[in-house]
Parts: structure tokens; C-alpha cells; sequence
DNA sequence: CGACTGCTTGATGTTGCTCAACGTGCGTGG
DNA sequence: CCACGCACGTTGAGCAACATCAAGCAGTCG
């Protein structure tokens, strides 16, 4: 295990997610020594899809997407996370491999934890484990909600789920600069630019948005939830 | 908690799913307390979505499906599960409901086993604790690779994901009986019936299957998995 | 200033859905 | 026993949804 130090410790942290704040101090003061705290640019890369996992990473604040690619180009997104948030990806307890590109939408603080370490706790703590285990669980319901969203919505449902999921689970806000180009809202959404592009005026038009580049104001939620739920 | 005892007990199982062989004796013991064997007939519902989730289930022997359904009636088919299996749905860490609606493709024999006496392993011995997450995390590892080929793949490279997914992982054979009706191929594949019929024929005329109602043997694997592969 | 990147908009093409018709078992009731 | 309805599968024609391709338009950076 790497043993690297640095700003601050973790029994004073007040950015835990929400796993760590069942662990007791002297757990805090142990995750302490194989953690160690990172800032990313808007744009970096924090880990790479198929690279060994040898750490988990707890985002204390910040976004970050979810990137899945194959050899193709082709990118899809599962997930947009927000600080304060524990991502443990699914491999660390299958194959040790990272299974998506996690990526900064904005600057990024982090603690990267030193895998190890963390299974150590999720053996020894198990109110910790269980806060993992329904964390885990709780991703799983997101994403089978996602796939279908994807699959069964059609363009207008899709765009209106992601506005949706911006306003009430990223910034708790109407209005909003969504940190994603078109290119990336288009993976968020399975569309292509151009079909997001065409909505996003579409909506403006209908007066359901403001739009000024990536600055959205949501004007009329009824009609946007509406629209999301009849696809 | 529910107490009913019924033939064999869990020290003798031999179709237990990989989590249960982490218990020891006493605890196989225990749990055989808190369980009671069901045979389902083809067709028939084991347990449905937004109910709440006070068992979970051990399958042993048959083929299940697990499907989301929503209001309009729009189904989709997460995923097709062989027993041995353990179906302990995302819901239980985190709301107690179900979030997909579990059905007998196949007769199927399977335990139901109360939640509280699941969870009460999971918190005392943690090579089963270990276990289940595994077990979760593969499912979410498969759920991110289904997601991305029901968004990025088109009609035949569907289908033919299909296909290989009954042949490896259902049946480990060339020759076998697809458990879906072509409607149900449909909401596996996030296709029509129509779509699902005119690719199977296709492929039946291009000699990559031979196709007898729902019997379908391959005869061209490399090609499906080319299929499969260029989307 | 020119090259480049990202966004928008329009024209066109393709994919896959919808709808309708028809065939084939299969169970049910007269 | 046959007649009938019903569920399921197949096939074709037409259409809607969405992608692709191409062009133009800022904004930005050297």
C-alpha cells in the first residue's frame, strides 16, 4: 500500500461521503495514511477504463463524469457525479479493473484511497460495509432507470431527463451551466450533437428554457416533466 | 420473521448459489430457519416491481427474467438469469422495494429466504458479505455492458448479443430452446416483435442459424460474433 | 489574420417502428 | 367433432424518428 500523507486528515474532513462518516476515529485516523488528496483541472482524466483499480476515489467537491468507450469511438455516459461522493467502481470487488473513464467536468478535489485500505474497513466495519453495500445499491437502481429512460424514450423524453437530473440532483437549481458540450450531453443521452442541438432551441422556442450557450433557466418544469414522462 | 421449514434443509443443498457456500455449518443452520422451497410454474410471477422486498431468492434450478414494466405498459427485460442464482434485488439496501418484476421463463425451483435473516449474515460473516458484493458488482459490471449495446448497437448486433448471451451463458450449447417468446426477445433486446422476427429469418437465410419456432441452433458463431461486434 | 473548435441549421438518407393482413396452432364451447 | 376465438409469428408497405452530411457562423488562440 502507498502511504503518502498530505493537507489536512480525515478525522477533520467535513466532505466525507457519506460511507465514511459511519467509520470511528480510530478507522479515520488509519484510512488517513493510505489516502492522499488530488486536484484535477476541468478536463483531466482521474482514471481510465480497463486500468487496474488500485484505488478508490472520494470526490469532495467537484463533478465528474462516467465514461464508458469501446474501440469504435463510440462514448457512452453513464453517470454525472457530484462531490461529496464515494465511486468504489463495481471491479474493485470482481476483476480490479476501473470498467469506465472517470473524468473532471469541472476542477475536481479528491481523495484517492488506497483500495486495500478500503476493503480492510468494508471487513472490519460493517456499518461502513452496509453504507457501501446501499450506496452500491442505489447506483444499480439509477442505472436500470437510465436504461430504460435509454431505450424507451424517445429524443425529447431524453433531453428532458437530463435537464431534469441537472437541476434537482446536480445544482438543486433552475437555472444552471450545464458542464457538458452538446457532444457530451449526446452521450449522456444516446443522441448525436446536432439532435440535442436541435432540441435544446426546440425547447427555447417553446419558451420551456432559457438557453444562452450552456447556461439553461428552466421556465416551465411542469412541461419539461411532462414531457420526460411520455417519452 | 417467517419461520417455515420444508424438505432438505440448507447444510445438504447442493444448488446453492456461490454466496451461501462462504456460510459455515451453524450458519447454514440458521438460515435454513428462515427459508421455505417453492417450485413456480412456467409463466408465473415470483415477485413484482414496487412491492416490498421482505425475501430474497435463492434460485436452484430454472431460467427467470427480470423486467422493468411502466405505466404505458412498455416493458423492458434487464436480464435472464440460470439458477444456481441468488436474486437479492438492489431494493433491499435501499428502500425494500422491488425494482423489477421477477417471472418463471423455465419451472423453477428456488428458496425464498427472509430478508432480515439475509441481512443479519451479511453483517456476521463477511466472507459472505464479501460474496454478495461480488455478486452485485458483477451484476452492475453486465448491467453497464447491456446498457451500451441496447444504446450503441444496432437491430442484428442486438439480436446477435442475444443470441450469444442464450448459447454462453444460459445453455453452454450451439443447439437450444430460446425461454422467450419473440415479443419478450423484443423487450430483452429493446426491439419490436416485427424487428426481432424479419432479423432471425434473416439470419436463418444467411445460414448463420437454423430456426424452427423457438428451437435455434448456430451454425455460424464467428459471423453472429462479428455481428455482434460492428453493432 | 488564418486555423481551429464548437454550435447551429438545413437537406437528405437510413433505421426501425407502426399498422395491417394473413397463417398457424390450440383451447373452448356448442 | 367442428367452429370459433385467441395468441403468436411472419411478411409487406408506409412512415416517423433520428442520424448523417454539409455549410455557415461565432469565438478563440497562436
Amino acid at each position: 500500500m502507498i502511504n503518502i500523507h498530505q493537507n489536512g486528515n480525515c478525522m477533520e474532513c467535513d466532505k466525507k461521503c457519506s460511507a465514511f462518516k459511519r467509520l470511528q476515529l480510530e478507522e479515520l485516523n488509519y484510512i488517513n495514511q493510505y489516502r492522499f488528496h488530488i486536484t484535477y483541472k476541468k478536463g483531466e482524466i482521474i482514471f481510465k477504463q480497463n486500468t487496474p483499480a488500485s484505488n478508490v476515489i472520494s470526490v469532495s467537491r467537484g463533478i465528474a463524469k462516467c465514461t464508458m468507450e469501446d474501440k469504435n469511438n463510440k462514448n457512452l455516459i453513464l453517470n454525472i457525479v457530484k462531490g461529496p461522493a464515494l465511486i468504489a467502481g463495481p471491479g474493485i470487488f470482481v476483476d480490479n479493473k476501473y470498467h469506465y473513464t472517470l473524468t473532471a467536468l469541472t476542477d475536481v478535489y479528491a481523495c484517492i484511497i488506497d483500495v486495500l485500505a478500503f476493503k480492510k474497513l468494508i471487513r472490519e466495519n460493517t456499518d461502513f460495509a452496509d453504507q457501501y453495500l446501499s450506496d452500491l445499491s442505489l447506483q444499480s437502481i439509477n442505472h436500470y432507470n437510465r436504461t430504460f429512460c435509454l431505450t424507451h424514450k424517445q429524443m425529447h423524453g431524453r433531453v428532458a431527463d437530463a435537464l431534469i437530473h441537472f437541476s434537482q440532483h446536480i445544482f438543486n437549481a433552475n437555472q444552471f451551466e450545464i458542464p457538458l458540450s452538446r457532444q457530451e450531453l449526446g452521450e449522456y443521452t444516446g443522441l448525436t450533437k446536432e439532435s440535442v442541438s436541435r432540441i435544446l432551441t426546440k425547447f427555447r422556442d417553446d419558451e420551456l428554457i432559457n438557453l444562452e450557450g450552456n447556461n439553461i433557466e428552466i421556465l416551465n418544469k411542469e412541461k419539461i416533466i411532462t414531457i420526460s414522462e411520455n417519452g
